[in-house]
This record gives C-alpha cells, structure tokens and sequence, in this order.
DNA sequence: TGTTTTTGTAAAGTATGCTTTACATCTTGC
DNA sequence: GCAAGATGTAAAGCATACTTTACAAAAACA
C-alpha cells in the first residue's frame, strides 16, 4: 500500500528518528512503513494520519500500492 | 478499537458469512472484528470501508476503543 | 578531511492478524 | 419439536507487524 508518510515527515523537518519518537514506534519501523515494506496496523496507521492532521485516506492509499 | 462492522452488515441484511464473503476473509475474522477481539489489518480496513461506501473514520473509530 | 547525523538493512524474537477445522449454542420457521 | 441457518468460541498453525541490537553506508557539515 503506497503512503505519503515520508514527504509529510520531510515537510515537517523531521528525521526518522523524530517521527519515531512521537509516533512512539521504533525507528526502523517508520523506515519501513516510508520504503513500503509493510503497512502499519490499523492504529498505527490512525496515529501517523493524526499526527499531520490528516484522514486516514489522505495518507495511504490502498489503490497505488 | 471501536467500529460500525456489525450495524453496517446487518443494514445491508448479510450475515457474518455473506460479509466475509465479500470482503475474502473466514467468517470467524467478521465475527473477530465485530465483537472487537483484535483490529483489522490496514487493507481490510480500507475493503471493509468501500464495502460500504464510506472512510476508514467513518466505520472505525480509535477514540472509544 | 574527518566527525556526526541520518538512512538502510539484517537477524532473532514477540505480538497480532488471519486461516482451517471443529463443535456448541441461539434463532428462525416449518 | 425438529431441522437449518446464524453466531460464538477454541486450538493449532502461518503470515505480518513491530521490537532490539548491531553494523554499513550516505549525507551534512565543521
């Protein structure tokens, strides 16, 4: 599933690491979720959205994948 | 996390196995997820959503888990 | 150049999502 | 009352989500 979570991320200043951090994920988790190598669960996914102010549909796309 | 899985089906007059069977998942995932013993995956989060016509927020909502 | 920060990746482990098979209970309708 | 459909639940197994530790490489920068 394709997701916006590593521009929004830049367009913030953030690094990996910071979104990480308030995310309340591991690092290596937001790495993988931005390279696409598994989508997050469903809270996860509603936390990411939230924390740019956005619907769940605005940052991942179910149809792009 | 709380959602509208089972409002949703029975307005539609479907059993736990006819929604399943829309959305290719075992009848006992539906009953899972309407009787909220875990949450969805991300993707069928999304499939459930269309099903109905509606937004991921619209059917789950993470606030009154 | 060399140092620091950031990103990518791997391996091993735990937790969660989903499956199949199976059976019990509840509901509906004849 | 009986049969059929619908729902609830359990156990065992596989797949995916996420963790920690660790290291390599790229990027930023004095």
């Amino acid at each position: 599933m394709n997701n916006r979570i590593r521009e929004l991320r830049l367009g913030q200043g953030w690094s990996q690491a910071d979104l990480a951090d308030r995310l309340k994920v591991s690092r290596q988790t937001v790495n993988a979720l931005e390279r696409g190598r598994y989508d997050p669960s469903l809270p996860l996914a509603f936390a990411v959205a939230r924390l740019f102010g956005l619907t769940v549909e605005a940052v991942f796309d179910p149809n792009l994948d």
